[in-house]
RNA sequence: GCCAGGGUAGCUCAGUGGUAGAGCAGGGGACUCAUAAGCCCUUGGUCGGGAGUUCAACUCUCCCCCCUGGCACCA
């Protein structure tokens, strides 16, 4: 079995913005955790390329949908690729593999009687290119000019009938408490479920939508958005693809151990279409996968948005003060789940305290020292000094939290406890302060243990913070020339080993 | 109106029955290996408001206010 991660497929019909960069992040940190001191990971994510907005999107700018959702995603993989997202697969839904088995999928729920073909009939905006409802009508009761002409008319399409699998997914949720997390969620979710009723309706008619994938037995209607997109995290995995070695074999990742989603689509869409459409599927309820929803980034207090222009663009951000320094903010000023409020302040401010000074000078002191006093070759004496026994404890009681930080996914404590084993050697180095030590030949054993402990300390934590800054922390490994001493757990280096030349890794940005 | 999350030091947040905590910012000090970084000490809060339970409440109960999200209702 691999570790099976995803982000939700993002919808092509716009830039990317801090919101699509922090997810991708995240599940990039948790699946490089796994990847790194667990074992194997497949992390996906990807595009969500058909539907009515790309279409419209589309002709607006005059051109094809399909090249239009292309150049779209070539600007997110261009993104992802500057943010060092390291994906095992690529969603994109326009993709032909995705496509068959969504077909594949259509036609089994259809064979087994889960689709059905019905009549609707109502007001139809044909600007907003949607059914109102009465809460579209306004004082007077009619539906206002900002619709544009409103005619009344029927149509038919394919619909998923939700309700009759009410019972099961109510029963679900109530006994697999993890299913949502964090767990507060979960309520926002049962409520939902408690209200739901009816149908999904999972088509529309071609001469409305041509965008998207066509439905099998009939094949002038195509599939609703959600229906093809949630399909994503299946189709991708390799469901249904037979021999296909392009896509991973589906028995070793399924199911998905954390679908990683914002807050805004797990109501209705992940919580409520996405098991029952499992469980239609033929989906027992312990290959039911797990939502892992996480908040918001606002700005000033306010929710980021384009009509008030304070959209955040990662890809700035990242040319002016590079990836890493981006992706530790947003991992270490976060509490995956709650909403968080986005400041280039304190980006920054973190970037100076925390890397700056803590962690970057720590490295810079610790290598210089060694090649200063004992030209860069450490030995590991046996101590029994308090000072030095206590770090090392220390170092693994962070290991430790730090593991059960990133299997209950709170990035944010993984880094602190991190963070406390930097604190705890930079008093250490004033504790021992080595260069008084190299002064005394008598102390001559000390001062190698000293140096001993720190090396091996700034090891173990190059590797703590490489989920969420890979290209620092593959840095620090190579001035320890320690590239290859993966193990997280003390005393990797070995006695008599040689590090490598140092230079400041996090210059300090200037206020 | 209902459900949930939040309201704790200037800022970001932790704490959950026993005399208020961390980091950053501010002030002072000793040191010098280091990215004028680091280390030590320190100023600073009636823990949203009110009532109650208790020997004791930030922590439990009730009422209220504000922010955020979801839902409902009205228009």
């Amino acid at each position: 079995m691999k570790y099976f991660l995803t982000t939700a497929i993002d919808y092509t019909n716009g830039d990317p913005h801090i919101g699509h960069a922090y997810e991708k992040i995240l599940g990039d940190v948790i699946g490089r955790y796994h990847r790194s001191f667990d074992g194997p990971t497949f992390f996906l994510t990807g595009v969500d390329q058909h539907g009515q907005k790309v279409q419209q999107a589309a002709q607006k700018t005059g051109v094809q949908p399909l090249e239009f959702a292309q150049r779209v995603t070539a600007k997110f993989l261009a993104l992802w690729d500057k943010l060092r997202i390291q994906k095992d697969g690529w969603a994109a839904t326009t993709d032909p593999r995705h496509k068959q088995t969504v077909q594949k999928v259509l036609q089994s729920l259809y064979d087994k009687g889960e689709l059905v073909k019905a009549k609707y009939s109502g007001f139809y905006s044909v600007r907003q290119e949607q059914f109102l409802t009465d809460k579209e009508r306004n004082e007077a009761g009619e539906f206002g000019p900002e619709w544009g002409e409103v005619t009344f008319f029927e149509e038919e399409n394919w619909y998923f009938p939700l309700a009759k699998h009410k019972e099961w997914l109510k029963n679900f949720v109530e006994t697999h408490p993890d299913f949502v997390i964090p767990e507060f969620r979960r309520n926002e979710l049962i409520n939902a479920i408690e209200r739901l009723s009816g149908n999904l309706c999972v088509s529309r008619p071609k001469e409305r939508l041509s965008w998207g994938i066509e439905f099998p037995f009939d094949p002038d209607y195509v599939t609703y958005v959600w229906f093809d997109a949630l399909l994503n995290y299946v189709t991708f995995a390799g469901y249904l693809a037979g021999e296909d070695p392009s896509l991973p074999n589906f028995n070793e990742l399924w199911p998905c151990r954390a679908h990683i989603i914002g807050k805004d689509i797990l109501v209705p869409a992940h919580g409520v279409y996405w098991p029952i459409m499992l469980h239609a599927m033929g989906f027992p309820d312990e290959q039911m996968p797990r939502l892992l929803v996480h908040g918001w980034w606002n700005v000033a207090g306010a929710k980021m948005s384009k009509s008030l222009g304070n959209v955040i663009d990662p890809d700035i951000l990242a040319d002016k003060y590079g990836a890493d320094a981006l992706r530790y903010y947003l991992m270490r000023d976060n509490v995956v789940g709650q909403d968080s409020d986005f400041s280039e302040e304190r980006l920054v401010m973190r970037y100076n305290s925390d890397l700056a000074n803590d962690l970057g000078n720590l490295v810079n002191r610790t290598i210089n020292m060694c090649r200063r006093y004992r030209n860069g070759v450490i030995a590991s004496p046996p101590w029994n000094d308090p000072d030095l026994t206590a770090i090392r404890s220390l170092a693994n009681a962070v290991i430790e939290r730090y593991r059960q930080a990133f299997e209950r996914f709170e990035v944010h404590a993984a880094i602190e406890a991190a963070w406390e084993l930097v604190a705890k050697a930079n008093t250490l180095v004033e504790q021992k302060a080595p260069w008084k030590l190299a002064k005394d030949p008598a102390k001559s054993e000390l001062l190698d243990a000293v140096l001993y402990t720190l090396a091996e300390t700034v090891r173990l934590l190059a590797l703590l913070v490489s989920p969420v800054i890979p290209a620092p922390s593959a840095k620090i490994l190579e001035q320890l020339a320690a590239e290859q001493i993966r193990i997280l757990q003390w005393g990797g280096l070995p006695s008599g080993h040689q590090l490598g030349e140092h230079s400041p890794i996090f210059p300090r940005i200037a206020a």
